[in-house]
DNA sequence: ATCCGGTTTAACCAAATGGTTAATATTGCA
DNA sequence: TGCAATATTAACCATTTGGTTAAACCGGAT
């Protein structure tokens, strides 16, 4: 059942713990040899230098995050059912990484310019949404809205509990499970509140 | 109009600059001393570590982030405009700085024992906001929602765009003005759509 | 003027860090 | 088997970086 990772695995495996545990600038290449059980010169060997393994993470990273979500907008041209598929689908995804949001994040603001191109993958799902919203206030399904508005709390609901984190474990003295729990609620409670003050 | 800060002051504002633009891993002795136009060693004669000049920095930070921002909810015992003073209160305050919510959160994921004071100062303003929920559910003005996730709602409108600033910017393409903007028209249409989601 | 405390600087240091090299081990294939 | 290509390692290197030291500077009190 263990799986033999290939050397290239495990090494991003290895790097993507500890460039979200440390970020890019606090990761130490020593680090991610050690955790992948590998010599320091073989990283090196793989990825020329470490802003090249960052970019293999991080594109991995901003998939996850990114990618394929906007996809499960698609899944129906139903407003509110795909805002329900849409909060559902992050929480299930980033319940199994809860620092990714965090760490993108992070490192949008470091570098914005050479990590845009990853997030333009989602132009068309994005814009996609915007209309699907048009459409549902045409139909006199929702109030007024500013579409890009409305997705910025949709977004905002979805992401900040993850963001939050430590200090929301704190305030509560939320275990990583309680945590999870409370993630679990929000896929059904996050979605009702969006409805709830959108519904004319 | 020029006014002489103290050594010690122009050094903890350049390290500021520093230290939210690069974090804490990132950040370089030798560039806060630039900022602050000194020599680097005279940073070591007012801060005897990096680790030190950090906790200078990061306690004003997080004052300014959590310290007074309770304080905004005790102004009224209603809960509508409680939630549009708070809302309103926070935006003016990170307007100034929009980087800093991400650089908050970014320290809280890496050292959340240490912090844990900064929050504990917002207890009671907290609980307080937590009761004048529980009180409006009382007189039936708005539905039956759990308090603490409600809190956990409003700060997901609040600090969100600030900590996807980068995104929205490039997504949008946004300027910093045009950000700004955005932040304002925000003032006004969030408490809207938290209210119209809770209201009975 | 001179002495003295606090301030500021240039030069320096040891450790850490990203990256390289050359040699060794391993694998696939003729 | 033997050989060439690939994978892996130990030792090394140059630079960066946080931090130190000793000397110079400077304003005020004597």
């Amino acid at each position: 059942m263990v799986r033999e990772a290939t050397t290239e695995q495990r090494i991003l495996e290895a790097a993507k713990k500890v460039f979200i545990r440390k970020g890019m600038a606090g990761a130490r290449m020593q680090e991610v040899a050690d955790e992948a059980g590998i010599n320091k010169a073989l990283l090196h060997y793989y990825f020329r230098s470490k802003e090249q393994l960052f970019v293999g993470v991080f594109k991995g990273s901003a998939e996850k995050q990114f990618g394929c979500i906007w996809d499960s907008l698609k899944q129906s041209d139903m407003l509110f059912p795909a805002i329900e598929t849409f909060v559902a689908g992050y929480m299930d995804r980033m319940i199994e990484e809860p620092q990714l949001p965090l760490f993108i994040a992070n490192e949008m603001n470091r570098d914005p310019e050479g990590l845009a191109d990853f997030i333009d993958r989602g132009k068309e799902s994005r814009s996609g949404f915007l209309r699907l919203v048009e459409e549902a206030h045409a139909r006199g399904e929702i109030i007024d809205i500013d579409p890009r508005e409305l997705l910025v709390n949709i977004m905002a609901l979805c992401v900040h509990p993850f963001i939050a984190r430590p200090m929301l474990k704190h305030i509560h003295g939320f275990s990583d499970e309680a945590f999870r729990r409370m993630i679990l609620k929000r896929k059904k409670t996050v979605p009702e509140f969006i409805i709830r003050s959108i519904r004319s």
